[in-house]
DNA sequence: TATGAATGAGGATTCATTCAT
DNA sequence: CATGAATGAATCCTCATTCAT
């Protein structure tokens, strides 16, 4: 019940954006009473963070695999796999994507796109784990969280002419560009003697 | 009075958000009658339209003296001074521009934010010129357009714990990391003796 | 509920017509929330569609004894004991009939009143079918019904000093007038020697 | 001035209907600010009432001639040419007379319609004049004036399947038959023993 | 006279939410 | 638990009318 809530929930909010997602077409799209939502989400805003984290977990979901095979590879082969699970999952959920990002006030999303940036910012840690000072992959971990979401999000939804592996290649030049010094050059492999 | 509608608009915006900020609202703020809202506006949406207008002919004016100056600039200076203009510029109406940006869905923001975007892109493909092919550079001008703009918006809204200087140092380089290659030697060849 | 509404709606366009006719008016009078309207009925035009129907029902169920007792009667006979009952029933509602009629812009009746109409062109259509060819039938239908109509309305809406024996025996000869030559003797045929 | 807004008024009314026709748009399509409007009418009723009036003029001038040509005719051949002249004077004036009766709500055509009902009563009295009594011709002016607007407006506004002359004939038809008995044998003699 | 900006009550309609069943 | 009819404040917007210029 929760699900076909959530379910219709985000058929709705694909279809007519946060303004024309009513409770009550949320309520009909799920086969359900109107009064039934609120036995389960104490109002609107909830449902919408509901499929925020929902979808989420999707990505973490989608992300999973390549994050084992990561562990063995170079940094920059990591760097790379990851990048192109991000836009595989993105990809997949453009549609309820652009319904979040573009149709949702910024400040509603934030709830649960918050969680988002919060594990891209931990990916992103242990990416630059052996890099700089903490200070600095804190900083450096801010600017790639926030340059990746934004890019990947854009890319998979402005769809710009540019080829996924030139996109991707840019991406690993910024992320290059923004790793702490004072470590053997960024994306190579004898990291610390 | 079209002054006071907009400046009411601004600040039931920034108070109340995009869906709190009804007409009647507006016109009560504005000291005048719903009534004479439609007699400047033919919508809600128009006195959004506007109020983004407005915020978009201030940046332009305050970096105005910035690209003055610029013209007699290393490319790289100018880019920082382009950079600090720009940070600047936001800074001073941080408060609109969260309204603005946090506060009104992205789709709505679309129509008056889309020319922030295109000013942004042609100034950024100002600084592409002598590089790489021109398809690259279309390429090197969304990517560095939109990483640009993204970030100086969250640096300024978020305030994240980077310290200025390092902020734009790290802007630099990920412009450096996106200028086209395949021209005298990539990103910087002999700019500087 | 949907009594209350309809009842109410009589009542305000009776007494308001149909510009006058406001939804929280029709709300008020019903005590009823607007929001409750809007469960029952699109649209105050379906409200206004709701009472033209409901008011034909009325007149449906007052001709039908009517209609019964005329069967075994001659068509001189029918038609007077119908022209009666039609005029009984139209007295019976005179007052919501003059809301409808009189206040509603006829573009507005239509869909309701297409129907009375519709079915005042049936109940001619049995009357006239011994005479003439099909067309003319057609073409008599139309005239009738829309004389007869227009007259037994305004007859009782507007009360003009004619006696009602007179009046029906009026209607009786334009009948008569009316009904297609060339046939059977039927009302009686040799109008002109 | 004045004539520029009724101009103006027939031409928003004929397009907009009773309920479109605002008062504003009155006045832009006269090229006359709105106060202007109320220079020469109290509101907006009265231009409406002033359109009617201008309409109703048109008709009166559109049949004098008929008028006069009739004086030295028999009654059925005057019938006949008032008629066609009637036929042809709304056939003109279409447009602007589907706004009003069919657009305007009854009640609010009154003031200016009654005015034509009373001048076509008058030329019905004028045609029945050597027939029965005072009283007897008072009300069969009633049922005919009441007929003939009817059915020559609807006649021109539903263009029903019946051709001019045969509709012609039905209108005589029944004129003949409300003309009052015991007098010269109008239009057509031995009605009913 | 003519203007037209300003009015503001009022319009139809929506929708998140409640609560008796 | 689930229902769904009922709510009613709030929404955007219209438009006949006024009045200072």
């Amino acid at each position: 019940m929760l699900e076909r809530i959530v379910d219709a929930g985000e058929t709705v909010l694909a279809e007519h954006g946060y303004q024309g997602m009513s409770t009550n077409r949320v309520a009909t799209a799920a086969g359900v009473s109107p009064g039934s939502l609120y036995q389960y989400f104490a109002d609107k805003d909830e449902i919408v963070a509901e499929i925020s984290r929902r979808l989420i977990f999707e990505f973490n979901d989608a992300l999973t695999p390549a994050l084992r095979r990561v562990v063995s590879m170079t940094p920059e082969q990591a760097t790379i796999t990851l990048i192109e699970s991000v836009l595989d999952a993105l990809q997949d959920r453009a549609e309820l994507l652009r319904a979040l990002v573009d149709r949702v006030p910024p400040a509603e999303q934030a709830v649960a796109l918050r969680e988002v940036r919060l594990r891209l910012a931990d990916s992103t840690h242990w990416l630059l784990e052996p890099h700089g000072t903490s200070r600095d992959r804190e900083q450096a971990s801010w600017l790639i969280a926030q340059t990746l979401e934004h890019l990947a999000v854009r890319y998979v939804l402005d769809q710009p002419p540019i080829p996924r592996p030139e996109f991707i290649d840019a991406l690993v030049r910024i992320i290059g560009a923004l790793i702490p010094r004072g470590s053997p050059p960024a994306g190579n492999a004898d990291q610390q003697p």
